[in-house]
RNA sequence: CCGGGUGUAGCGAAGUUGGUAUCGCGCCUGGUUUGGGACCAGGAGACCGCGCGUUCGAGUCGCGCCACUCGGACCA
């Protein structure tokens, strides 16, 4: 760009501050507005068409997986939150209350829900007798709200919206493999639809959520080394059943208590899109979910038959089911392409009168920046495999970040100074005490991300304590 | 919640010892343009974050609040 005139938009570089890099691509793609109450953020028309793509990929399969949708109520009622003791401890220092109806206070104040366990609870306490009415498979669509200190667009809303799944099964071995199953769902939207490599694994009792037996999570890694917990699948065994009273009778005329899974994902994950797969020019969209995919762009729009054949290239792409946007505006080519990029936009389509010359166009990738000129001819084939390569190569990416990020300690002055150095998910035993596990946060500024499935023997004792170890953990800084 | 920074037009900024506000980009209209952020002409757009106070007079000074932001603690 020869000329300097300033670049309105332009974003802060990751280099330079990822932080303010990250908010920059918030707002300036078009995501994210900000409103007057603190951690209340609008997802704009563009941001929400993401969480709508995301959502239609998590929905079929929730469905495949013989689940239902239902809608819950907004308000749990405090005697109701109360019921399962760890639950209501874990969740009360974020719950806002509605205490008055109009101009009269209630007589009991009302829990804007923060999660629906409860209430899910309570109504399979009314509707659950015989083993026959088991497994209940529920998933809500809803947003839930609570009252975070420190907020940040997608990744910390006092409002999110997401998805809950709860469930009900006649036996523990029928419970954990759901939890196992939805967990698994989880990885596989992050890994083929949004290109995030995951780590999978368990969370520590310090990490796990309030009121569960076992919290599985999947857990990545961001540009800036950092984790980011990216979905989480409870088993809560019986505990929550026993405390709300929920039983049937089953088929050996036994009456007995059923055990229970909720998992969860939120708009959180578009926060983690952005800080995996974005760059300096701004959003990196996966394709799967990109709400424009393909954004084609007429180069000298007023020469004769150029209009027409950009039409033609949109009408056959859209036809072959992709997402296509065409700019016909006046403004500069320059400027649309810059505008694009910034809003992620997988693949670049330019169509000019040199290229009609040659029945071909320039297709040009975000992810890598490279160009090519291709036929017109199948140029729905040729849009197909570039969006995939598009798709792998994010994915790739990313999954070498995060392979180049992980790091056996043998040592707390070891992680620490890894992580001080280097950043991403550090690697040691573990014995199994939560004091190691908060030394390890005091000292090293780490919190456990999880005790993978994948485990390593690194050692046979913690480094921490140097006790015998059980697990091997992953640590790092989360967002 | 604790500590630091910031709030003037959609965005970025200027605003002197207190005197009702300036510039660039963007936006609108018309025309010319279009292969990496076009050009000419005309035009619109400001509860100076909110409230209270000091003052003849507050964008400017004082106090309180709100929001944004960066660290921490807490959490999806």
């Amino acid at each position: 760009m020869a000329d300097n005139k300033k670049m309105v938009e332009q974003i802060t570089d990751m280099e330079q501050d990822f932080a303010q890099w990250y908010t920059d691509v918030c707002t300036k793609a078009d995501l994210i507005g900000y409103t007057s109450v603190k951690g209340m953020f609008i997802l704009r028309p563009y941001g929400y068409a993401i969480w709508e793509n995301i959502q239609r990929e998590m929905d079929a399969r929730f469905k495949a997986t013989g689940h239902t949708n239902v809608a819950m109520p907004l308000l749990i009622p405090e005697s109701l939150l109360q019921k399962e003791k760890d639950h209501v401890e874990g969740f009360a220092p974020e719950c806002a209350w509605v205490t008055m109806g109009g101009s009269e206070k209630l007589d009991e104040r009302l829990c804007v829900r923060p999660t629906s366990e409860t209430l899910f609870c309570e109504h399979w306490s009314q509707i659950v007798h015989s083993w026959r009415d088991l497994p209940l498979l529920y998933n809500q669509w809803c947003s839930v709200l609570r009252w975070e200190k420190t907020t940040r667009p997608f990744l910390r809303h006092r409002e999110f919206l997401w998805q809950e799944g709860h469930t009900l099964h006649a036996t523990a071995q029928e419970a954990i493999e759901e939890t196992e199953r939805m967990l698994n769902v989880y990885a596989d939207v992050c890994e083929n639809i949004l290109a995030m490599p995951v780590v999978k694994g368990i969370k520590t009792d310090k990490e796990k959520f309030a009121g569960a037996e076992r919290t599985y999570t999947i857990e990545c890694m961001m540009h800036d080394r950092k984790a980011l917990q990216n979905g989480t699948s409870h088993y809560f065994g019986d505990g929550f059943a026993k405390a709300f009273g929920i039983t049937f009778t089953d088929k050996d005329n036994v009456q007995k208590t059923p055990f229970e899974t909720s998992w969860g994902f939120t708009t959180r994950t578009i926060g983690g899109v952005i800080m995996t797969h974005g760059d300096n020019s701004g959003l990196v969209l996966p394709p799967k979910v990109a709400p424009i995919q393909v954004v084609v762009i007429p180069v000298a729009g007023h020469k004769p038959g150029v209009m027409e054949a950009n039409q033609a290239v949109v009408d056959a792409l859209t036809a072959a089911g992709f997402r296509v946007k065409m700019d016909a505006s006046d403004k500069a080519p320059g400027w649309k392409f810059a505008e694009y990029e910034m809003k992620g936009v997988p693949l670049r389509l330019e169509l000019g009168p040199k290229d009609m010359e040659k029945n071909q166009c320039v297709l040009v990738r975000r992810d890598n920046g490279e160009e090519s000129f291709v036929s017109l001819d199948g140029i729905e084939k040729t849009v197909a495999d570039t969006l995939q390569a598009v798709h792998d190569g994010l994915f790739a990416k990313a999954k070498r970040n995060l392979d180049e990020h992980c790091y056996p300690a043998f040592s707390l002055e070891e992680a620490k100074a890894l992580q001080l150095e280097r950043g991403g998910f550090i690697k040691t035993m573990w014995c199994g005490d939560a004091d190691c596990e908060e030394r390890m946060k005091a000292e090293a500024g780490m919190s456990s991300r999880c005790i993978p499935f994948d485990q390593e023997h690194l050692a046979d004792v913690c480094p921490i304590c140097g006790k015998p170890a059980k697990h091997m953990v992953y640590w790092g800084v989360a967002y």
